[in-house]
DNA sequence: TTTGACCAGACTCAGAGAGC
DNA sequence: GCTCTCTGAGTCTGGTCAAA
């Protein structure tokens, strides 16, 4: 009787774990993502396997597994639930366009605090044949899942194009075309209000360079003083002394540029209490969404339209 | 005592030949 | 062409061991 084994001269998984010192079952769990296996030990393996040429057969779905489905990872910490305000439509033409090819979305709710285990463990039970990732970024989850052969796409967040597909904001162009707007409305003193956002560092670049090119085509020069970086969070009480000191100074500009829509309703928050009024004496502008902080509606707060575009591995 | 890393052996899956 | 059976590859479960 003949072996299911076609070609002999292909390395087995056995093989590769003979050579890296381990089980067969560390090494299945190697290339499965499954299990806890420290980082020298997966090295070892994964360096074996590429020196003896092993390819690790790819998780054929069987008939009772193949489930149809795709999940759907949604950030539900309390600081990004305004998001689901402009991501249902999004979220809804996802489900649409999966069902015309015969595919069920599910929805996973995941937090920052959570283990990538864990949500690991969530995809492979659900059986979900791919994932969706909105704004939540987890390289170290995302290659696990791509390792299981279960490809990633993320939208609204640039920090991973390079890695996996991804369907991204353009920054650079949605700040370059937010800051001439405020130069054809006359502007010409524009301050750019940054934050540090470690969740995103790449946002806070591309911004910056899409104002920052928008002011070099007018040959306006930036001036360092209107750069200012403010700590996100509404509760603070105490004035902002960069915006006093920003607007008591000898030429204030007449318009900001805030990185998203929370830093503009922080600047907002500030100049109005320190005395200044939005429009009158300073117009404000940011990418993002209309807020309702507080039951308060920002409507002077410009909101800019954000273009969207595939890049990455596509 | 808990946690992480790993292993042994039982188990599942799926390809392929044999028999009808 | 269908079903049965065999078999190797890979996975899962439950356990051990060591370190914190």
């Amino acid at each position: 009787m003949k072996n299911k084994q076609s070609d002999k001269t292909l390395p087995k998984l056995k093989e590769v774990a003979a050579q890296a010192k381990v089980s067969p079952t560390t090494a299945s769990m190697v290339f499965s993502g499954r299990g806890r296996i420290s980082e020298n030990t997966t090295k070892a393996v994964r360096e074996t396997a590429e020196r003896m040429g092993y390819v690790h057969p790819a998780r054929k779905p069987t008939n009772k597994s193949k489930s149809g489905r795709v999940a759907l990872l949604m950030l539900i910490d309390r600081e990004w639930t305004f998001i689901w305000y402009f991501l249902n439509e999004m979220i809804a033409r996802i489900e649409l366009d999966l069902q015309k090819i015969g595919l069920d979305t599910v929805i996973i709710p995941v937090s920052h605090n959570e283990k990538d285990k864990d949500i690991y463990h969530k995809i492979i039970n659900l059986e979900c044949q791919a994932v969706f990732s909105i704004h939540y970024g987890k390289d170290s989850l995302f290659s696990r899942l791509e390792n299981a052969e279960i490809p990633v796409i993320l939208i609204l967040n640039n920090n991973y194009q390079d890695k996996y597909f991804s369907i991204c904001v353009d920054d650079f162009q949605g700040a370059y075309e937010g800051t001439r707007h405020l130069l054809n409305l006359g502007h010409t003193k524009i301050g750019f209000v940054d934050t540090s956002r470690e969740d995103l560092p790449i946002l806070s670049t591309d911004r910056y360079y899409g104002y920052r090119k928008a002011l070099e085509e007018e040959r306006i020069e930036i001036q360092k003083d209107y750069l200012i970086s403010c700590t996100p969070g509404l509760s603070s009480e105490n004035p902002d002394n960069s915006f006093q000191t920003l607007m008591e100074g000898s030429s204030p500009p007449t318009a900001l540029f805030c990185l998203d829509d929370e830093i503009a309703l922080q600047s907002w928050s500030t100049l109005t209490r320190i005395g200044y009024t939005i429009p009158g004496d300073i117009s404000i502008l940011a990418p993002g969404d209309v807020l309702d902080y507080s039951k308060t509606y920002i409507a002077k707060i410009t909101t800019m339209h954000i273009d969207m575009k595939y890049v990455g591995r596509l």
